[in-house]
DNA sequence: TGCGTATGTCAAT
DNA sequence: TTGACCTACGCAT
């Protein structure tokens, strides 16, 4: 389910409540028993996203890596701090923590309910099982779940573009702009290429370009320099309202009504995702629902035109 | 109960 | 380009 946002939230999750203790670690469903008896009782050092992937460090030059996939979710329970300012502000900063049950990844229905009894037992198709004194961490459904060693890691990474959240330099940047001006492939399909952009996904890529008025068909090459810098910066700051909000927020200066509407609902959230055959919220075109990537990819004809590039 | 769908990726063809 | 895979949920029957 998650785009970039929600791996960075649940790194940072995993950063609060597990770095610099001791974690137990089991596989309830089994499928992932021999993997988690080579970290069990190890120490966890750091937490990273890159992109869409997580590595969990542990001693001995053990790393967990982790790529939810599709339908990938993880559940926290017991201790689950705050971890961002927004999440500080709905309690007060400094009160104690919650003893309560999160689900992450699925930051569009977050729920945070009480929890009566510690640890709880698995429900469901847990794979993986990482427990403090204090917190459980349960994985479910990941597309990629292995223990590597930091060289694995460094490969992992490598195939890996830019992503904001992890290095926001001007030189990651260009490594953007570079990768994109060397290709004919449609910027459609290159904004969802890891190697290119790590981070985002269907929904994002719909959105970037929608701001961007750019139509999804342009070759990478024919996007002038000018605009794919727009688009990288816009993409720096769509992903920091996501990890702070746990939501994928796109449309700006909303008036507080209609931003409430926003977080509450996804069909009032975005400009042209899932909104095939209604009219666009800014010229009133219906949205068009076409397979790019087969993927499904939502755009305006009208507002999103013309190429309007010119090689830079 | 069963079907279709989903914010993703990879291997096989 | 297609199919396989991981799981949960909403909706129709």
């Amino acid at each position: 389910m998650p785009e970039g946002h929600s791996v960075h939230r649940i790194a940072l999750q995993f950063e609060r409540d597990f770095v610099g203790h001791t974690v137990t670690v089991s596989s309830p469903q089994g499928r992932f028993a021999e993997g988690a008896s080579e970290i069990d009782g190890l120490r966890m050092l750091s937490s990273h996203a890159v992109g869409k992937q997580m590595f969990l460090e542990f001693e001995n030059d053990r790393w967990l890596r982790i790529h939810l996939g599709l339908y990938g979710a993880w559940d926290f329970f017991g201790i689950v701090s705050p971890i961002t300012e927004e999440s500080e502000a709905r309690g007060s900063i400094g009160a104690p923590r919650l003893r309560r049950a999160l689900r992450m990844a699925e930051s569009e229905t977050a729920k945070s309910t009480d929890l009566e009894t510690f640890p709880p037992e698995p429900v469901g198709q847990v794979r993986v099982r990482l427990m403090t004194d204090e917190s459980v961490a349960d994985l479910r459904g990941p597309t990629a779940c292995e223990v590597i060693d930091s060289a694995q890691v460094a490969v992992a990474i490598e195939k890996l573009g830019p992503d904001p959240a992890e290095d926001a330099s001007r030189a990651s940047e260009d490594r953007f702009v570079k990768r994109v001006r060397t290709k004919p492939t449609p910027i459609g399909l290159l904004l969802m290429d890891q190697s290119v952009v790590a981070g985002i996904g269907n929904v994002y890529r719909a959105e970037l370009l929608f701001r961007a008025r750019l139509n999804p068909h342009t070759p990478g090459k024919n996007v002038s320099v000018k605009r794919l810098r727009a688009l990288w910066q816009d993409w720096v700051y769509l992903l920091d309202i996501g990890i702070r909000t746990g939501m994928m927020l796109t449309m700006d200066d909303l008036s507080p009504a209609d931003e409430a509407k926003a977080r509450r609902s996804r069909a009032d959230r975005y400009w042209v995702y899932k909104r095939e055959g209604l009219p666009c919220r800014v010229c009133g075109t219906n949205i068009l629902l076409e397979e790019m990537g087969s993927r499904k990819l939502y755009w305006c004809p009208t507002d999103q035109k013309t190429p309007r590039t010119v090689a830079a």
